[in-house]
DNA sequence: CGGTATCCGACGAGATACTG
DNA sequence: CAGTATCTCGTCGGATACCG
């Protein structure tokens, strides 16, 4: 994807198609909920309510709307167990679990630079509002 | 971060204080513009009006507001060459480049299941749908 | 417990216009 | 060319309430 391509050949209409659904993919994976659950679902299966728990500070309904859009995309598998009270579990797929090592670079990317951002951050505002 | 830890001591407010800030920056970070910034950054330095076309369907307002993120992050070095007219350039700090590696990553795996995904969405329509 | 629907405020983001 | 400001509108996302 953006595999700079300053000038695009009109030709192959297809791959213009499969780069704008590339986009839109990749846009629907970046960003902070379905990164953060394919996080928390990296080695272990959990249920709705266990996920609301690990992932601190989402909300009921944007739990359900991010675990639909995995599970539409086929980044996590959804398995509901006839019982009551319901009992459904998520867990990742193969895919789900390859990008969760993007993830896990990610998160430790973070990890490392925090320090450092931290202070870029100081230098940035300071040499601004001064 | 999110190193699992459900009941986390109450006395180390200064790791949840970490990691509230490593949580903001991961949300930051993980948004489409800024990750596809940083993935046309990767190995060149572009100019402003250069990123725009590098980066398809970006707005004028957002690109210069990303770009400001990443600089007070301390991701991009902004370069201000005092011609005229303007010439200013862009191009990865380190942290920007350790990143990149992740961002990489993720753009490799949109290409490799591109199409896994996209046969997953029509399954997950028609079994919806019908 | 898991999920959807609704309502509503806040913010994201485009268009446009203006400065240096 | 690079950047900011304003205005506007659409969407995101939280709270709440209600079904299976």
């Amino acid at each position: 994807m953006v595999t700079d391509n300053p000038a695009r050949d009109p030709a192959d209409t297809d791959l213009t198609r499969a780069d704008s659904l590339a986009r839109e993919i990749f846009a629907g994976v970046a960003n902070k909920w379905a990164l953060l659950l394919i996080n928390v679902l990296a080695d272990r299966t959990l249920r709705f309510t266990e996920l609301q728990k690990q992932v601190g500070g989402i909300s009921h309904k944007m739990l359900a709307q991010t675990l639909r859009h995995l599970e539409r995309d086929g980044l996590v598998d959804r398995t509901v167990h006839p019982v009551v009270p319901p009992r459904v579990e998520y867990r990742l797929t193969e895919a789900g679990q390859a990008l969760r090592a993007t993830v896990n670079g990610m998160c430790a990317w973070t990890r490392t630079y925090l320090d450092h951002i931290e202070e870029a951050r100081r230098r940035f505002d300071s040499t601004r509002a001064g």
